[in-house]
RNA sequence: GGCGCAUUCGUCUAGGGGUCCAGGACGCCGCCCUCUCACGGCGGUAACACGGGUUCAAAUCCCGUAUGCGCUACCA
C-alpha cells in the first residue's frame, strides 16, 4: 500500500517552513501551524525555515513581523533558516513572472479594477457566477498588446488536478473552474500565489503544511509548480481552530493571539502542549508531553481532518499541571512580569512559590497568592468573610497570646515543632486545633485559605510569623476596647 | 450560487469490520484525603449527525441527506 510518508522524495532533504503574513499578532492557529511544521521537521531530521510573507504592502507591518518572531521565540519554536522576508526578493518574483510571460504561460492583462468590478456586478445581477472574461488573454494571443498599467495573469490550463494531501488524502479539483489568476499586481508586486511558489521552489521546500483555508488555492499552486518545471511539494492542510461558536476563532469568543495568552499567565510549554493536542494525539492516554517528546512521535499524516474547538478551560487546567510540576527556579522568570514594579528576588520567593504553585492555574493566580508573603505586615488586610467566620469567641485574643508564646518557644521553628506546639495548646484547652489554626491563617496570610499553615509559617520565618500574629492580637484588643 | 472539506460525550480525542451496550482528558456532580484552599485518589454524568446499502457482523466500507466550515480578490 502507498504510504505518503515514505514517498518518492526520500533522496531530497526534507524541508518545511512556516510562512506567516505580518498583518497582525501571531494567532494561536498560526502558532499551531508553526508547531506542527517544527515537530514534523524534527521527527524526520528535516530543516525548518521561517519566511515572512509581506508582499501585501497595504497590510504588512514590520512591527508585526517582529512580534511574530518574538512570539515564536517565546513559544520555543526554533527555526534553522531565516527569517527570510519576501519583500527582499521582489525582483526574483518579477523575473519569474517575466519568464512565464516569455514562455506564453502567462500574459499581461490591462483590465482595470473598475472594469473587473463592473463585470462582477453585472454577473451578480444576472444571477450568474463571475469569471474573468479572458479578454486580455485573447488579445495577447492575437498579439494585440496594449500599453499602460497591467497585471500579469497566469494561463490556467483546463483539466483535472489531483493531489494527495497528507491530512486530507486524495483531493480533486477541476482546472476549468479556476480563473486566470493574477501573479503580479499592477504595482509590480507579486501576489501570494506567485511568491509562495517561487520561494518554495528556490528554497527547496519539500513539505507544505498550512491552514485549511489554503486548500482551494492548492490547485493554482500546483499549476504554477508545473509551469516552472519544478517538483510539486507534499501538502498537508491543517484543519482550522474554531471558537466556542464553532466559527473560526475570533476575538469575539476569546483571546486569539499568543501574546494574549502569555499576558494571561500561560507558560509557553503549556500552550505548546495544548496546541499540539488540537487535532493531534500521540495515541493512547498521553496528554502531557514536551515538544521534544512529541517530535519523536509526530507525523503530519496523523493529524485529524476535522476542525477543533479551542477550549480555554482545558488550557488553564494544563497550565496548572505545568506550573505544579515546574521547580520554583523555573517558574520565577515567567513570574517576574506579574510581580509589579519592584519584583522580589527569587530567594525571597522560592519557598512561597513552591508552596503555592499547585494552587493556581495561571502565573497571575500565583502572583496574587504570593502577595500575602511579600506584603509589608502593616498592609496585610484580613479577609472579611473569613474574619467573620474564624475571629470569634471571648477568649480569642487570650488564646492567640498563648499561641504566640508557644510558637515563640518552638525550636527549631519548623513544621513539626510549630504544629506540635499548636496542637498541645489546643488540647490543653480542650478545643479542636481548627480553633487556633484558622485564626492563625488569618494572622499570617490575611486569607481564609492558604497552603498548610505550618508550611506557611516556616516560609515566612519565625520573626515575621510572630510579628503578624502579634498584629492580629493587637487588632483584636483594639476592637475589644 | 459554485467548488472543496468535515461530522465519536458540552469540548479535545482513542478507535480504521467482530476484543466497543465505545476508552482517556477537560468541564460538571458526588465521595475520600484534610487545618482551609488547591493537588491527589475513587465513582458518576455524557457521544459514533441522519437515512439507505455492503457484510454472518459496521463507529469503522459505499451511496445519499442534513448541518457546519473554508475558498470563490490586483488578501494571505
Amino acid at each position: 500500500m502507498y504510504s505518503p510518508r515514505c514517498s518518492r522524495r526520500l533522496h531530497r532533504r526534507m524541508k518545511l517552513r512556516f510562512a506567516p503574513s505580518p498583518t497582525g499578532f501571531l494567532h494561536v492557529g498560526g502558532a499551531r501551524t508553526a508547531i506542527f511544521n517544527l515537530l514534523h521537521a524534527r521527527r524526520y531530521g528535516g530543516t525548518y525555515l521561517l519566511r515572512i510573507e509581506d508582499t501585501d504592502v497595504e497590510r504588512s507591518r514590520q512591527h508585526h513581523a517582529e512580534q511574530i518572531v518574538s512570539s515564536l521565540t517565546w513559544l520555543g519554536v526554533e527555526w534553522d533558516e531565516g527569517p527570510i522576508y519576501q519583500s527582499d526578493r521582489l525582483e526574483r518574483y518579477r523575473e519569474r513572472a517575466a519568464e512565464l510571460v516569455a514562455q506564453d504561460k502567462a500574459y499581461r492583462c490591462y483590465c482595470t479594477i473598475e472594469e473587473l468590478e463592473a463585470d462582477r456586478a453585472a454577473a451578480e445581477k444576472a444571477g450568474k457566477q463571475w469569471h474573468y472574461s479572458g479578454r486580455c488573454r485573447i488579445a495577447a494571443e492575437i498579439g494585440d498588446e496594449r500599453e499602460g498599467p497591467h497585471v500579469i495573469r497566469f494561463k490556467v490550463t483546463p483539466g483535472p488536478i489531483h493531489f494527495r494531501d497528507l491530512i486530507r488524502g486524495d483531493v480533486h479539483f477541476e482546472g476549468e473552474l479556476l480563473d486566470d489568476f493574477v501573479l503580479l499586481r499592477s504595482d509590480d508586486n507579486p501576489t501570494y500565489h506567485l511568491s509562495v511558489v517561487v520561494d518554495d521552489i528556490d528554497m527547496e521546500v519539500t513539505h507544505v503544511a498550512r491552514g485549511d483555508d489554503h486548500l482551494s488555492n492548492t490547485p493554482k499552486h500546483i499549476l504554477l509548480f508545473r509551469a516552472f518545471g519544478a517538483d510539486v511539494p507534499t501538502f498537508a492542510h491543517l484543519p482550522l481552530i474554531l471558537g466556542s461558536d464553532k466559527k473560526r476563532l475570533s476575538k469575539r469568543t476569546g483571546a486569539t493571539s499568543v501574546e494574549e495568552y502569555r499576558d494571561l499567565g500561560i507558560v509557553p510549554e503549556a500552550l505548546v502542549n495544548f496546541l499540539t493536542l488540537l487535532g493531534w494525539s500521540p495515541g493512547g492516554d498521553r496528554e502531557l508531553f514536551t515538544a521534544d517528546e512529541a517530535s519523536e512521535m509526530f507525523d503530519l499524516s496523523d493529524v485529524n481532518k476535522a476542525p477543533a474547538v479551542f477550549d480555554p478551560e482545558k488550557l488553564l487546567w494544563m497550565n496548572g499541571q505545568y506550573l505544579m510540576r515546574m521547580p520554583a527556579d523555573e517558574i520565577y522568570p515567567h513570574l517576574v512580569p506579574f510581580l509589579g514594579d519592584a519584583p522580589p528576588s527569587l530567594d525571597e520567593l522560592r519557598g512561597a512559590i513552591e508552596l503555592n504553585k499547585s494552587r493556581g492555574r495561571t502565573l497571575r493566580d500565583i502572583a496574587d497568592l504570593l502577595q500575602s508573603y511579600t506584603i509589608a505586615d502593616e498592609e496585610l488586610e484580613y479577609d472579611a468573610e473569613a474574619s467573620k467566620k474564624h475571629l470569634k469567641g471571648d477568649d480569642l485574643a487570650e488564646r492567640m497570646r498563648e499561641l504566640h508564646a508557644a510558637l515563640a518557644a518552638a525550636e527549631p521553628f519548623d513544621v513539626n515543632t510549630t504544629e506540635e506546639a499548636l496542637r498541645q495548646l489546643a488540647e490543653s484547652h480542650g478545643v479542636g486545633a481548627g480553633k487556633l489554626i484558622h485564626p492563625l491563617r488569618l494572622a499570617l496570610t490575611g486569607r481564609g485559605s492558604s497552603p498548610p499553615i505550618f508550611d506557611v509559617a516556616v516560609v515566612l520565618g519565625k520573626e515575621k510569623s510572630l510579628r503578624r500574629l502579634q498584629r492580629l492580637i493587637d487588632s483584636l484588643d483594639a476592637i475589644a476596647r
